[in-house]
DNA sequence: GGTTGCACTGCAACTAGTTGCATACGATAC
DNA sequence: GTATCGTATGCAACTAGTTGCAGTGCAACC
């Protein structure tokens, strides 16, 4: 599990809110590793629970009070831990997939929408993945090490939307091409 | 969720045992969609249940009694609506990619070892597939229609691997780079 | 003839993730 | 002046997935 260690890792970046990691989660980081308010807000009590994270309270602009939180020496050493262990190896899982076996029972046309929304999904996340790298990373620019690594971060959803969004326009093809 | 659909789907292919599908989850269909035996025979129960499959105890050559499952009219039914249903573009979550940010805290070169292995991972998967699409989806042949739908899947497969293998070697040339 | 291995089924307890709701405050809309 | 929207935090109940264990019975090993 990564969930920790992905709030680590954002609260290293800067500190911040259950709720401002949320956003965090619905944008960057949330790119390669999505998460909920209610997940983010839950895993911080634990965290905090089990010493890796500090919590201050801090009033906001409209004088309300706020959790900020930080990672402490315990939280950092664990993501190092973490770090230096083997991961699985990704796994996908395809709704797509299944569909496409199961149209040998029924009609292959019937995909055709899905498949539709799902090229649509993916070229739009690969422009807006495009826009990004080239907005923060321009080419011929030395970059210093942080912004290589997330480059490189970029670059896997840059590979892995252009891999479904080519094999969405296969499918289309292929599913034009059925009698 | 498509763990049932994915079943039905299966057993559609083939009428056949838990056992026998939580094997056929480790290989072909696992390849999309992953599921370990106790999933598979909870879900089974369920799905007898509502109706969706029929069992029948019979006994295997060792004489020993085994529920072979097969898809009802009403399975059929459920999966051609979810088929018409619009579904979620595939989300990925990378463990590399949080450790690549969480890199910019601690030292790159510790996740030379993880990165690698993910490599070779990919890169065994990969020759997999090619294996298989060579040897049942020769070039150049005529296929029938559930046939091509086969080879699809095997194509989304190929294309994921070739993605992350490739990413792979990126990061790996650029960690070498790195001071 | 005991051990090991595999085919086969399953329970119990756990962790992870989702969905729906509740609450509270300030700002802006009309 | 009240309705609605965005910020901010959280509970409760649920579904999905994992881990660890346990039992049966055949076959083959040696």
């Amino acid at each position: 599990m990564a969930l920790e260690h992905a709030i680590v890792v954002s609260l290293l970046e800067k500190p911040g809110t259950g709720y401002e990691l949320a956003r965090r989660f619905d944008r960057s980081i949330g790119f390669f590793w999505a998460a909920s308010h209610q997940q983010i807000y839950r895993t911080l009590h634990r965290m905090a629970a089990d010493g890796w994270v500090d919590l201050t309270e801090v009033p906001d602009e409209a004088h309300r009070v706020t959790k900020v939180y930080t990672v402490t020496d315990a939280g950092r050493a664990a993501l190092g831990a973490w770090m230096r262990e083997p991961s699985e190896p990704e796994q996908h899982r395809s709704d797509l997939g299944v569909k496409l076996r199961g149209a040998a029972f029924d009609d292959p046309a019937a995909l055709l929408a899905d498949v539709t929304g799902h090229r649509d999904a993916h070229a739009a996340r690969l422009a807006l993945y495009r826009e990004f790298e080239e907005r923060d990373f321009p080419a011929g620019e030395t970059l210093d090490t942080p912004r290589r690594l997330q480059h490189l971060v970029l670059r896997a959803g840059i590979r892995y939307e252009q891999g479904w969004l080519a094999w969405c326009e296969e499918v289309l093809t292929e599913l034009g091409e059925l009698p």
